[in-house]
DNA sequence: ATGTTC
């Protein structure tokens, strides 16, 4: 029996070490009765299992309860490996490199927004470049990437795209150091080229929202909510650029597995030793895709305040517009953690998985500090949205937390599903106003397609990883 | 996720 998932408590299951010959350690997986039953549904146990082949790990491959099947490892994944003789592995970040979620404040109340609602959502929608292959204002050359690409949002903001304040409301200040563009293929700086400041498409969308709960008034404070206030969530990653980067060194992964003798139960896993000249050039190059999503945030951030102004007709005084957090969900960082009693540095894979460092963490910017890293978690677009804080993850899942409602229909059956409907029209009867490319990229992302996000939050919360702030309400939402 | 099967 002890190959099938053992229930470790209510919040909490085990996927034991001989659930599969060649695990290095056990799965954990994060969920409650009801959303285990749809995790089972797909390959998202086995992918998981998978993980925990990967030479290095350490503890466990690590699942959030908005697991769902991906490329190699599910997403909603977490795994670390022992940077002194583990691996590291594009298939564990996946293809949207730093794809990640920008949450704005603003002074606004949802009453004082609500009448210019359709007029603001039709401005967001002309003037925010969105869908597949959409391209936008900003057009750079090969060269003038570099320094967008080494210097992260900080590059941005030197244009006058947002603040320097900003920098300071971003995970890791909205740059990670030792990126390398010159390890950026041509290709992939090509298809970067254009995509500063476009949305993208899929899941990816730019949300105009009103606080609907409070559940911890002391974080909110620090964060500058309050109930009632109009805030701005934007979802989007590293685009054309970050894909070709992710498939550029996939092929170079699938060269060093046999170079090294690296054996993995799937190849779409491929990695390389920590210590190798491949996972340098992956390395230098998956950095660089993320200061490039980065970038591409806070020049969206920059547009959407502009289009606030325009079309509210209001001074930037009482808009009141201001950052507070953006987070990467698919991203390798090199951190210290403690394992056994013992201090290691780890490449802690997260893929879509958000990093939710408790209060007093170096990592933190000082004003945060009292209450822990800002997590902030994008729901489905006639539902709600979550932040939430770090709270107990270090000793569980290296600081850890969910990413956000998790997939339950395929794109296809979500379509094959949404046949005869007009999920604009239901939105709208609920009193959200979605402007979006065509029928097919809103039946994709229609409410049903995904799991609950109350119900995944409350997991993640109940099993002491992060602490619920807030929920946020749609009012508006443009998606590729 | 993605110039949505170079």
């Amino acid at each position: 029996m002890s190959k099938a998932v053992q229930k470790l408590d209510d919040y909490r299951w085990l996927l034991p070490q001989d659930y599969k010959p060649g695990m290095r350690v056990p799965g954990i997986i994060y969920a409650d009765e009801a959303l285990m039953e749809a995790i089972m549904k797909d390959l998202s146990l086995e992918q998981v299992a998978n993980g925990a082949f990967l030479p290095g790990i350490v503890k466990a491959s690590f699942a959030m309860p908005d697991i769902h099947q991906g490329y190699g490892l599910p997403v909603g994944g977490v795994v670390a490996t022992n940077v002194t003789d583990g691996v590291v592995s594009p298939g564990a970040v996946g293809y949207d490199i730093n794809c990640g979620v920008r949450l704005l404040r603003t002074e606004l109340t949802k009453e004082e927004v609500r009448p210019r609602l359709k007029e603001l959502v039709s401005a967001l929608f002309h003037e925010i470049p969105t869908g597949v292959g959409s391209r936008g204002r900003i057009r750079l050359g090969r060269k003038e990437m570099e320094t967008p690409l080494l210097t992260g949002a900080a590059w941005a903001v030197k244009q006058g795209y947002g603040e320097p304040a900003d920098l300071a409301c971003m995970e890791s200040g909205g740059c990670l150091p030792d990126a390398d563009p010159e390890a950026v293929s041509h290709k992939a700086l090509e298809r970067g080229s254009s995509q500063l400041g476009t949305l993208g498409s899929g899941n990816h969308f730019l949300e105009v929202q009103t606080v609907a709960e409070i559940y911890d008034p002391h974080a909110a404070g620090v964060l500058g909510l309050f109930e009632g206030q109009v805030t701005v969530m934007i979802h989007t990653g590293s685009r054309g650029l970050g894909h070709q980067v992710c498939t550029d060194y996939l092929v170079e992964m699938e060269r060093a597995i046999v170079k090294y003798g690296i054996e993995l139960p799937d190849r779409q896993l491929a990695c390389t030793p920590w210590n190798s000249r491949e996972a340098k050039a992956y390395l230098g190059a998956m950095r660089a895709a993320a200061n490039f999503a980065w970038n591409n945030r806070q020049c969206l951030a920059h547009w959407t305040k502009e289009v606030l102004l325009k079309v509210l007709g209001i001074s930037p005084r009482a808009l009141g517009l201001s950052t507070v957090y953006d987070v990467a969900h698919n991203i390798v960082k090199v951190e210290e953690h403690e394992v056994d009693g013992r201090r290691m540095k780890l490449a802690v894979h997260r893929k879509g998985a958000t990093r939710a460092f408790p209060p007093g963490h170096p990592e933190l910017p000082a004003h945060y500090q009292a209450i822990g890293q800002p997590v902030l978690i994008p729901g489905d677009m006639g539902r709600a949205s979550f932040v939430l804080v770090g709270t107990g993850a270090m000793e569980q899942t290296f600081g850890s937390t969910c990413h956000g409602a998790g997939r339950v229909m395929s794109r296809h059956a979500a379509i094959r599903a949404a046949k005869g409907r007009v999920i604009h029209r239901e939105l709208e009867d609920q009193g959200i106003i979605v402007k979006a490319s065509g029928w097919e990229s809103l039946a994709e992302e229609m409410p049903e397609a995904y799991k609950d996000v109350t119900q995944v939050v409350t997991v993640v919360h109940r099993a002491g990883l992060s602490k619920m702030v807030a929920r946020l309400r749609p009012m508006g939402v443009i998606k590729g």
